[in-house]
DNA sequence: AACATTTGAGAGCAGTGCTCTTGACAATGC
DNA sequence: GCATTGTCAAGAGCACTGCTCTCAAATGTT
């Protein structure tokens, strides 16, 4: 019985459950407990490589496996399904790219909010423009029927989480959002406050977030993944070709809107 | 069985082709080639059904075959292979927003220009969710390599035309643009005079159009899509459960930042 | 009527996700 | 120490995919 509930959770993320049972056991278990994580980490690296070779739609299980050197259906011993395989990569990726946005943002000057701000854009940006595959896999369109909510959900929240809280640090000293004065309705007053209510965890400062500048700083975060959509998906093709240009100079645009300049 | 799918056909954008047919010959060629027109467009017909059941990535060539009624190599008479059947589909399914922007945007009352950003807007939501893997289908994912751009460039540019459109007329009537006073880089305001140059076969005084509106412009149409892409493809779980009145107020904001309203 | 072109069907290839069974190995209980 | 139990890699196999090739029938042209 305890041995059927370890092997369901085993099937899920490995990494957090190595960790948790190291946790309880003091050290690693047993040598194949050992050798199970550590496949299970190749077969995602492998995985990962060939996602970023040729896309998730081409990604294949027997492939990885042909390339890890076991065949097909031992794979199925680490991951149940290929959707399950993606899944992990999508957490991967959202990890991957709340990464790079935290490196940037940490890596500018604090107090120059509009610096932290361009900061986080242009590391989301140059993530995606280095893994364009992987940004079409959590940001294009759901390969599975649609994505595992649960286990994406946090990883996924990193980096609309650091581009608020440079909103936050602005409306601490003052700063005043485009859209401040324009009365919201009631029900999406609600569900602002609700989000309020749930960005206090890891926000500091989430209250000062008035309605205006929650929708304000939602609309920044849509538009900045909204511009990278639109120049990795080749919709820019015929419209702007210096992509660098472009997106640096309406980065600018979204900054005023967001009170972080000028 | 034939019949009765192509009066169906006939409904959808048969007519243009006809025209196009009986212009060159003065009339209908052979029954030959009435015939080969003909089961092409049952074929789109079923894949396009198919497409909206199951997805890009999940429809399948031999399927699509079995339901209209021949083998798999037969369909490869009339489409070299899957991929120029889905550049078919995605043709269509530009039209067919298009379509649905412009119906809206003509019942809108003209001199309205917020009625008529709301009507566009609104329509191209209305329509991404009543087909939700035709709009995966262009704003997701890319699925083939990348998408033939010369084929579906020009239907492409249906939306944002209709919507530069309203911004030319408030330019025409003195509305101004929120960013319309920060200057543009010598880089990108020649992109810029570029694009309003080829704007202006399809725009009605598109010289209006400076580079802050212009930006404006873009940044609109990114925002419109980036907030249904973000809908579609369950971004907004966990953080906004009332998408209508979310995306009516940010549609609202943004009718601001174009100058259309108060 | 004879010829040429176009079309549909079938077989087949290489590949896919996934399931099931089999035999080898390691961990555990007596 | 030995038998039991659980885990693992491998292989065969199923149903499916996109795509190519050949062949015969239908159709149009001369």
């Amino acid at each position: 019985m305890l041995s059927s509930i370890s092997k369901c959770v085993t099937l899920g993320v490995v990494s957090t459950d190595s960790v948790t049972s190291s946790r309880g056991g003091g050290k690693l278990r047993t040598a194949r407990e050992r050798a199970r994580e550590e496949i299970t980490n190749e077969i995602t690296a492998v995985a990962r490589r060939q996602l970023a070779e040729v896309g998730a739609s081409a990604l294949s299980l027997r492939s990885v496996a042909r390339e890890v050197g076991m065949v097909s259906s031992a794979v199925y011993r680490y991951f149940p399904s290929r959707d399950e395989l993606l899944t992990q990569l999508i957490i991967d990726a959202y990890r991957s790219v709340g990464d790079a946005a935290r490196t940037a943002v940490e890596a500018a000057v604090q107090h120059d909010l509009r610096a932290r701000w361009q900061a986080v854009a242009g590391a989301v940006r140059a993530w995606a423009l280095a893994n364009p595959h992987e940004f079409g896999l959590i940001f294009g369109t759901p390969v599975p029927g649609y994505r595992a909510p649960v286990d994406t959900v946090d990883p996924a929240a990193a980096v609309p989480t650091a581009l608020l809280q440079i909103l936050v640090d602005s409306l601490a000293r003052g700063g005043r959002v485009a859209w401040r004065d324009r009365p919201v309705p009631p029900v999406l007053h609600a569900e602002l406050t609700e989000l309020r209510a749930g960005l206090s965890g890891v926000l500091h400062g989430s209250e000062l977030l008035d309605d205006g500048a929650l929708t304000q700083g939602l609309m920044a975060w849509t538009q900045l993944i909204g511009m990278i959509s639109f120049e990795l998906f080749g919709h820019l093709h015929n419209v702007i070709a210096d992509h660098d240009v472009y997106f640096t100079h309406q980065i600018g645009n979204i900054a005023i809107d967001l009170g972080l300049a000028e």
